[in-house]
DNA sequence: GTGAAAGCGCTAACAA
DNA sequence: TTGTTAGCGCTTTCAC
């Protein structure tokens, strides 16, 4: 009993008005006698007849959805998903924002991979978390004149009238704001931890964190490893920074599960945390709140970043002038038993 | 120097065929010869020309895009998004799923509400996490005959031929899981901490207790706060089971975050986790495994649920039998300290 | 193997 | 205020 859905012309026929009618009174158009608005949205809910979106989107030539490229899900194996905390927020809060937008958020990984959805391309306009040296996403967003948003600097870029428009995610203030705090509570063989995507986040970090030791006259010490690795990496890091060289007495991981694993070969090694060793997050989450000592972080505050990102595209696909946060400063840290030796321990 | 995207049209003029033999070779419907396929991808590839899916999807009447009803963001507070990680994982799994499937994934709150998205109706199927009873959205979906696949089966429909489809949390069979495992482990006085919303986990899961309870001989002791709540429902459901009769000696409690609330209060109050108080949290986290003690949990293991959901639904949009998972079990229990009373702790 | 033509359901000139 | 009509870009009979 598949009974065709009705179309705009069943509830014309029905209203006795023309098509004509039927969309003014639906999308605001023109000028419909209250009357016959009246006539019409009784025969459509008779009918029970919803507007198309497809074709709404064929003529508008939009679609109301725009897409959100979380580069976390390349990998293609959602066990391995990096920094849950991040991703969840993010995703959650651009769906929320989305919505307050009137606007569809789709999920996909990089359309010019080879296992792009075609559906991704249906939509109005991109997200793209953080993009990457020479990222080819955003070349063919760019070439193709799709509109899109980043969310962090593409790194390697000038900034200029034309450069892609970002969403700012002050890493060079962040990572000066993690490493002096640091510093306050003592700490002065402080060392860095980065993830190794060739993004904003891990290279402004390196780069700022290289200029910030120069100035504060010490020795830098720094390890790459792979997001993906997790605890692992963190206990990688960590390792071979204590094989290397005298041991840190601060360390400032970027991703919450490294920090997790720094903590956890600190430890192991007879290293108190805060005690001989200050630890700092590059990222919050939940579980760095579980952990005992809970763990300091960089707060990103991917909730306001996620929608700052969808005010921007969804002012672009307007046309209307992006939104000026002024000075409202996004992210912030988050001082737990980690980085506070005073602090009573529980 | 906004020039219009090339059509369909235009490549069949630049390659001197008609349209037809265009859409053919991109569909791979009717037959083309060989060496007409080229001209027509050499004249696509010179003009930069992609078929509009929109197009497409209005002449097909499928998009290629399915939603995902995520209830956590209906609280319309991203920063309180419940069960991140449940969340996250599947939201991820799902999205990379749908990837394999050739769709898009569309991350939507209930449509029924007041602030949908008309996007949202765009899909060719909605998957609904968590359907309550009496849901509006199944209600609707139904009658609309919209296909779709829940998570969880909608409480209060018996199960029949043409209940909705669903994909198995095996809520029985876990809550038993978690409840032998703490009595194996010694407890005999197990509480039960719930949610609120009415879903399958939450009900089915008080029934199996009581039912468990009884089989058992114990005085079933039961605890039910609102997910939202976090942290701080667990501390209330545990300063309630400790004012109102003997102290518990066993804990489960559904939401991952009212575990962690629940043994911060326990500890609170001079009871040792797990000396004195086992406790086993219903779905999994990270922040589980960060937490000192560590907590055990049911993980429910979302990435496998979201991959079987989407495929159900793309088995169903493509009227393919839905596939069957026969006894292949999902959702198992992950021993951590909290439950396990002689392990040697850190 | 290829093409002409009729729409999919809707919007927006333009006409009445 | 309402109606007629020409498409949006594509797929799909059905001829040739």
């Amino acid at each position: 009993m598949t009974t065709r859905r009705p179309t705009i012309r069943d509830v014309a026929r029905r209203a006795g008005v023309s098509v004509t009618t039927v969309s003014h009174t639906f999308t605001g158009n023109g000028t419909v006698a209250p009357t016959t608005q009246q006539r019409v949205r009784a025969a459509a809910h008779d009918l029970g007849y919803r507007p198309d979106v497809i074709a709404q989107g064929l003529r508008r030539n939009r679609l109301g959805v725009i897409a959100l490229v979380a580069r976390q899900l390349d990998a293609l194996r959602p066990d391995l998903l990096v920094d849950v905390d991040y991703f969840a927020r993010f995703a959650g809060a651009a769906a929320v924002a989305s919505l307050a937008e009137g606007l569809g958020l789709m999920l996909v990984s990089d359309p010019t991979g080879p296992r792009a959805a075609g559906a991704a391309l249906a939509s109005d306009g991109f997200i793209v978390t953080e993009p990457v040296t020479d990222d080819p996403l955003v070349a063919m967003l760019t070439s193709a004149g799709i509109p899109f948003v980043t969310v962090g600097e593409v790194p390697g870029v000038p900034i200029g009238p034309d450069s892609p428009p970002h969403v700012d995610i002050e890493s060079g203030r962040l990572t000066t704001l993690a490493l002096d705090h640091l510093w306050d509570a003592g700490a002065r063989r402080i060392a860095l931890v980065t993830g190794t995507d060739r993004n904003e986040w891990n290279l402004r970090s390196a780069a700022v964190y290289q200029r910030w030791a120069r100035y504060r006259r010490i020795t830098p010490a720094m390890v790459h490893v792979p997001e993906q690795l997790d605890d692992e990496g963190g206990r990688r890091a960590a390792t071979t920074l204590l094989s290397s060289g005298p041991a840190p007495d601060g360390v400032y991981a970027l991703t919450s599960n490294h920090a997790l694993g720094v903590v956890a070969v600190l430890t192991e090694h007879g290293l108190r945390v805060p005690d001989d060793v200050l630890v700092v997050a590059g990222s919050d989450a939940e579980s760095l709140r579980a952990a005992r000592p809970t763990i300091s972080s960089i707060d990103l505050q991917p909730d306001e970043l996620a929608r700052r990102a969808v005010e921007a595209l969804a002012a672009r696909l307007d046309d209307r002038p992006l939104p000026d946060h002024g000075d409202q400063r996004v992210g912030r840290l988050v001082v737990r038993q980690s980085s506070a030796p005073g602090a009573p321990q529980p």
